[in-house]
DNA sequence: ATTAGCACTCAATCAAAAAGAGTGCTAACA
DNA sequence: TGTTAGCACTCTTTTTGATTGAGTGCTAAT
C-alpha cells in the first residue's frame, strides 16, 4: 500500500490516537495526545496534524468540536502496520481445553465459552466441515423388522447415522450382501466423485433393495454436502452490551439476532475455505464483514485445520475498538490447539 | 382457593384492568376502566373496588398517582379462572411442522424458531430426553485397524455412536462375538437395570477385550444418562426488545444470557418430567419460575411425549402481561403435533 | 351505595441555561 | 519554517425549573 503518505511523526501520532481510543472509546482530543505522547508538542501542533490525517482519512470527527476517533482505514493501518505482538499468558486457557477434551461438539462449545470469557467479545466456533472429505466406511443393520440403521464414517472420523424405514424385514444374508456392495462401491471416493454412473450401478446390483440404496445416498449427500447446514456454536454474546457503541437495543437486538440464527456466520466460514493458501488469520474492519449488521464491529477470525483438507472457523466478533493483539494472540493459540486435539482422540 | 374474597363485581374489574393491561402495557386508570366495562359504574366506584382489589394483592400501583397493574397474584388469578379458550387459528403453523419434517434436530429447531416468530416471544425446545429409555440394539464394528465405532440405538430411535481406539486389530470373528455378548446381555434394559453384576459379568465374558466393552457402557452411561447435557433449542431471544418492561439492557442481557447458556433452562425439563402427571400445559408468573433471572417474565411450559416415557419440553418465556390464550393455544397443537410427529419417521 | 368535585402527587416532557470539551485560526515566536 | 499561545466559536452534555397530565384519595352531596 502507499504507507509513506505518512511520515514518522504523523505515524506515531496516529497510533497515539488509536491506542487511546481502544482503551477509552471515547473521541480523543489534541490536548490527549500532547500529553500521552512523547514527542514534546504542543496541542496546536497536534492539531495540524491531526487535521492532516483527517483529510487522508485515517480518523474522523464524529461532530465538529468533538476529538477523533479512527476511522476504517485508520483501523486497518493499524492491525497491518502498527499492532505489536504481545504474546500474553493464555496458557491457562490451553490448559483447560486440553484437560478436558471429550466429544468434538463439547470442546467446540466450550472453546466459543472461554473465548467469550477471556476476551469479553462474541464467539463463534464452527464444526469442522466435511469438505472434499472421503467414505471410510458404510454399515447398514437392521434395527427391528422395520427399520434399518445406516450408520456413515467419513476420513475425518465423522460418524453419521440415519433411520431408514423398510417396508418388509430384510434377511441377515441381504443386509452382508449390500453392505458389501456399498462398501466396495463407495469407499475412499468423495462426494464429487459418486456420479450417476456409479448410482445407477448401484441401484441395479441392489434390484428390489433399489429404495435402500437410494436412501443411503440421500443420507451421504446429507452428511458430506456442503449445503449441509454448517453446525456453528456461539457464546457471549451479551458482551456487545458491555461496549456504549453497540448497547443500542437496535444495534444489540441485530447483532444477536445474527448470532443466534447462526445462518449468516456461515458466510466467514465460505470466505475463509477460499482461500486455499491461509495465514491463518483474518480480520475483518466494519464494511469488510461479508455480513452488513456487523458494519460497526470489527471480526477477527482463524481456520483450524484436523487434516484432509477438513477445516473448521473460529471468530471473535466485537466493537472496532476490539483488543486486536489480545484477540489474535487467542485465536493464534486455540488455532494451533485445536489443530492437534482434534486429530487424535483421547488418550 | 378462596375464590370467594372476590364478589362478581370485583371479579369483572380486576378482569377488565387485566385485559387492558395485557394489551396496553400501560398501567390503567380508574376512568379507562369505567368506560371499558358495561357496568355503568362512575370512575370515583372503580376507584373504590380497586383500592380493595389493591388491598386483597391483585393488583398495584407503580408509585402514587399511577394507574395499575396486575401483581402475580393477579395474573395467577387471570390464568386460573379468567381465561377463555380462544381456539385461534394455529393450523398453518401445524401445516408447516408437518410438510417438512426431516431430521429430529432440525423439526425442534424449526419449531423453536416458528413459535418464537409466531407468538414475539423467546422460546425454547428440549429434544426428547432418554428418561427410562431402554437399550435396543448396541453395534461394534472395524472402522479401520486402530478404530472401532459402537453404535447403540434406544427404544424411541435415538441412535450415538462413538469412536473407540484399540491398541491391536480386532478380527471379525471376534467382533461378531463381541457383538452378540452385548446384544444378548444388554438388549431391552434401561440405563438403570444395568447394575454392577451385569457389567463385571460382560466383562468376564470379553476376556482381553473387557476395556473395549467398558467403553461401550461409558458412551451407555453418556448416552442415556440423566446428567447427559440435554439439547435445547432456543429462539427469539431479541424478542424481549420488544416489550419495554423487559428491554432494559440489564434485565435483557440477562435474560439473553440465560437462554443462551442453556443450562440453566433445563430447570423447567427436570420440574415437568417430575409430574408424572402432568395434564400438559404449565404456567409459571415472576418468582413462581425455577429460574431467578426471569423473575419478571411468565413462562408457559408444555410437555410432548414420544411414547415410553421419552418427553421433551416447549416452553415460552415472555412478559408477565403476555398473551396467554395465545401462547397456550399455540403450546398445544405444538405439543400434539410433536407427540404425532416424531412417532413415526415420514412416510 | 353511588357519584361529582377538588386538592394533591408524581412521572414525563420540554425548553432554556450552563458547563465542558475541543477545534480552527491568527498572530507571535524561535 | 515549524511551533506555540491565545481566543472565539461550535456542538454536545448536563442541569435546572417549569409545565403538563394522568390518576388517585377523600369529602360531601345525591
Amino acid at each position: 500500500m502507499d504507507d509513506f503518505e505518512l511520515d514518522e511523526r504523523k505515524t506515531t501520532i496516529l497510533k497515539a490516537i488509536i491506542r487511546n481510543y481502544l482503551e477509552t472509546g471515547e473521541p480523543v482530543g489534541s490536548r490527549t495526545i500532547s500529553k500521552y505522547t512523547d514527542l514534546n508538542l504542543s496541542s496546536a501542533t497536534i492539531r495540524n496534524e491531526m487535521a492532516d490525517l483527517e483529510e487522508l482519512g485515517y480518523i474522523v470527527q464524529p461532530h465538529t468540536s468533538a476529538g477523533r476517533i479512527p476511522s476504517d482505514k485508520g483501523y486497518r493501518f493499524y492491525v497491518d502496520h502498527l499492532m505489536v505482538e504481545k504474546n500474553r499468558e493464555v496458557d491457562e486457557m490451553k490448559q483447560f481445553v486440553i484437560e478436558h477434551t471429550e466429544k468434538v461438539e463439547q470442546v467446540l462449545e466450550r472453546v466459543a465459552q472461554m473465548l467469550a470469557a477471556n476476551t469479553n467479545y462474541a464467539t463463534m466456533v464452527t464444526a469442522p466441515s466435511y469438505h472434499r472429505n472421503k467414505v471410510k466406511f458404510i454399515q447398514l443393520s437392521n434395527v427391528d423388522t422395520e427399520q434399518i440403521l445406516a450408520v456413515i464414517v467419513t476420513e475425518g472420523n465423522l460418524v453419521k447415522n440415519k433411520i431408514i424405514s423398510v417396508s418388509e424385514p430384510i434377511d441377515n444374508e441381504t443386509m452382508l450382501k449390500l453392505n458389501i456392495l456399498l462398501n466396495s462401491n463407495l469407499n475412499g471416493l468423495a462426494l464429487e466423485e459418486i456420479n450417476l454412473g456409479t448410482i445407477s450401478r448401484l441401484k441395479e446390483q441392489a434390484g428390489i433393495h433399489s429404495d435402500i440404496v437410494s436412501d443411503v445416498l440421500d443420507t451421504l449427500a446429507e452428511t458430506m454436502g456442503v449445503d449441509e447446514d454448517i453446525r456453528i456454536y456461539t457464546s457471549g454474546t451479551t458482551n456487545f452490551f458491555k461496549y456504549p457503541e453497540l448497547r443500542d437495543s437496535e444495534k444489540a437486538s441485530e447483532l444477536i439476532s445474527t448470532f443466534e440464527e447462526k445462518r449468516q456466520l456461515a458466510s466467514f466460514v465460505t470466505e475463509n475455505l477460499l482461500e486455499e493458501e491461509n495465514t491463518g488469520i483474518q480480520v475483518y474492519i466494519g464494511n469488510e464483514s461479508p455480513i452488513q449488521t456487523m458494519r460497526d464491529c470489527s471480526v477477527v477470525t482463524a481456520t483450524y485445520e484436523l487434516g484432509e483438507g477438513v477445516r473448521g472457523t473460529i471468530g471473535i466478533v466485537g466493537p472496532k475498538r476490539m483488543d486486536y493483539e489480545k484477540v489474535m494472540d487467542n485465536l493464534k493459540v486455540l488455532k494451533q490447539s485445536l489443530d492437534g486435539i482434534l486429530n487424535k482422540p483421547k488418550g
